[in-house]
DNA sequence: CGGTATCCATTTCGATACTG
DNA sequence: CAGTATCGAAATGGATACCG
C-alpha cells in the first residue's frame, strides 16, 4: 500500500502461497537480484561505479585481487541485467569505459540500506559465527 | 551521521580505499550478508520464518524441490550466523522448530527494501536480459 | 588498452539411501 | 520426526597465455 515499507516487512509483496513453487521462486526478481550481486565481485564493482565511471583498468586496478577474466564475467553479468553500461570509444587503441545505468542507481539506496544494517549488526553476526565455531568449554 | 540514509547511498560506510583491499572486502560484513543469503534457499527460508515458527518437515513441506540436505545447510547456515534459533524439545519422538532471532528479525526491513526495488524494476530487468540475450535484428 | 581462450581447483547443489 | 552419509553433476572462481 504505501510506497516504501519500513516497518512492516513485505518480502515479495506481503504474501507467500505454501508450498512455494519452485518455478515461480527462482524467476521471482528478488531471488535474482540477490543472486547477481551476492557473488564474489559484484558488491565492490557496483560501490565504485556508483561514484563514478572507470575504465576497464581503472577498475582492475582498483579492485585488488580481482583477475582480468573475472572482472570481465561481473562487468558483463551487470551489463546483461540492465545495471551498468559499457561505453566503447572508436579511438586508437579502443577505450571502453563502464558507467551505472539509472537502473543501477536506483539499486544504490536499498543496497545501502542492507549495507548499513550489515555495518551496524556485524559484530553480532561475527560474535555467532565465533559461537558456532566454538561449541565448546561454556 | 543520519540513523538510516536513504539518498545518499553510502555503501560500506561512505568512503572506498583504492585498490579496494581483497582481504578487508571479503570480511566486510556487507559482502557476508550478501553471500550468506545470495544462495539458492536463504531467501525463501527467511521470508517463511518471517511470519512465524516452522517445524522442520512442515518447513520442508512449504518449500517446493528443496530436499532434506539444503534444508538442513540452509539452516545451519543461518543459525551460525545468528538469524535462526533452532529448539530441540525433548518429546518422542523429538520435535524441532525454527524461528528468527531478533537479529533475524532485524534483517527483515532492509531485505524487504531490497525486495520493493526488485519488484518494482523487475520488468526493467527482464527486459535487459531479454535484450542482452537476443542481439540480433536491432 | 581491453579483452578471449583454456584449463584446473574449489564449492555448491541435488539425488538417493540410511538412522536414532 | 528430523536428520546424516555418500556420491556425482554442475556452477563458480582463479591462473595463465594469447590477441586485435
Amino acid at each position: 500500500m504505501s510506497p516504501t515499507n519500513t516497518d512492516v516487512p513485505s518480502l515479495v509483496g506481503g504474501f507467500l502461497p505454501t508450498p512455494v513453487p519452485v518455478a515461480e521462486y527462482d524467476r521471482c526478481p528478488v531471488t535474482e537480484i540477490l543472486r547477481l550481486i551476492g557473488d564474489r565481485w559484484s558488491l565492490v564493482t557496483l560501490a565504485l561505479l556508483g561514484r563514478k565511471t572507470y575504465r576497464f583498468n581503472e577498475l582492475h586496478r582498483s579492485i585488488e585481487g580481482i583477475s582480468q577474466r573475472m572482472l570481465t564475467r561481473t562487468l558483463r553479468n551487470l551489463e546483461a541485467s540492465g545495471l551498468v553500461r559499457r561505453t566503447v570509444h572508436p579511438t586508437t587503441p579502443p577505450t571502453v569505459d563502464y558507467r551505472l545505468t539509472p537502473l543501477g542507481v536506483s539499486l544504490l539506496p536499498p543496497l545501502s540500506a542492507l549495507a548499513d544494517w550489515a555495518v551496524r549488526h556485524g559484530p553480532e553476526l561475527a560474535a555467532a559465527r565465533r559461537a558456532a565455531v566454538l561449541p565448546a568449554v561454556e
